[in-house]
DNA sequence: AATACAGCCTGGACGC
DNA sequence: TGCGTCCAGGCTGTAT
């Protein structure tokens, strides 16, 4: 699934094939949910005619910048990705919004479970504002991440995921900064130590550093699969703990478990990650 | 404030 | 081989 590595790969592939500065000369919505709030008719008479201009990312949404003051967020969700094809190309059954750009190519917005959403707006902010730092913002400094998580009761992996706490990381991530931090994903955010919650943010740092050098993990074979510029990522061999119940911990040998947090399969070492009575109770104060 | 759960979706894994 | 069933999960909305 999308997270920041994924996203930021998208990004930069889509920057190397130079599509800043190209103009959207038609677009054609093919399941209409995924421009949602704006009605099909709208976007694409909205969106046609406009100018590529830049081309960043926040959290996980792609943020391309129009002319006319007009902003396309994209939110991969689960399964979204985006195929530059020549104009012409075969359709492909999983195409949801194709645009047809000025130099005889077509960017397609590919979603095979249609999670993904296309927001075309002139307030972006009201969206972005809502999202938590970034993980690799030099603002963000340990202590102030010690004095946030102090303040909070949840979960702390319920917490990593909360977007507006922190923005970028999903689930693969998250439990893999969990074991190299050596932390609980049960463990009350509040009771984390200054060092513990000190290592948690550079083990976010780092793991996310690996998946971008790796160009995101791909995992498995099929339709579903997580791809950019066509190409698969690299970061499934440089995963410790995620998809691996059952397998020996890669530190101590242990097996790993996998449990629920929040709604989502978390995986740990039950060696490496203890939990205490008192981390798993809230703190007083 | 935190949590749980349904809903949105489909391909793939699994059991029989 | 071919069904049926369940699972994966980011995010939102609703209920507790």
């Amino acid at each position: 699934m999308p997270e920041l590595p994924e996203i930021q790969t998208s990004i930069n592939d889509l920057l190397n094939s130079r599509i800043i500065g190209r103009r959207i000369n038609d677009c054609r919505v093919l399941w209409p949910r995924s421009v949602r709030p704006l009605k099909a008719g709208d976007f694409q008479a909205r969106i046609s005619g406009l100018v590529l201009q830049q081309l960043h990312r926040r959290g996980k949404y792609m943020v391309f910048r129009l002319n006319r003051d007009q902003t396309l967020l994209v939110h991969l969700r689960m399964t979204g990705q985006f195929h530059l094809r020549p104009a012409g190309s075969p359709e492909d059954p999983h195409d949801r919004v194709i645009f047809e750009l000025d130099d005889r190519r077509r960017l397609c917005f590919h979603d095979t479970r249609k999670f993904g959403r296309l927001i075309l707006t002139a307030d972006p902010e009201d969206i972005l504002n809502r999202l938590g730092p970034e993980p690799f913002d030099p603002a963000l400094g340990a202590e102030d991440f010690f004095r946030a998580l102090r303040r909070r009761r949840s979960r702390i992996k319920a917490l990593l995921l909360d977007q507006s706490f922190i923005a970028g990381l999903g689930n693969i991530y998250c439990d893999e900064a969990l074991f190299a931090a050596g932390i609980h994903p049960l463990r009350n955010a509040a009771s984390l130590r200054e060092e513990e919650a000190q290592l948690l943010l550079v083990k976010i740092r780092e793991v996310l550093n690996t998946g971008l050098r790796n160009r995101g993990t791909s995992l498995g074979l099929g339709e579903t699969n997580y791809l950019s510029g066509g190409r698969r990522g690299e970061n499934s061999g440089a995963l410790h703990i995620y998809g691996k119940a059952g397998q020996r911990c890669p530190r101590c040998g242990s097996v790993i478990e996998k449990i629920y947090v929040a709604g989502r399969g978390s995986h740990l070492c039950p060696r490496c990650q203890e939990i205490t009575l008192e981390g798993s109770l809230t703190s007083p104060g």
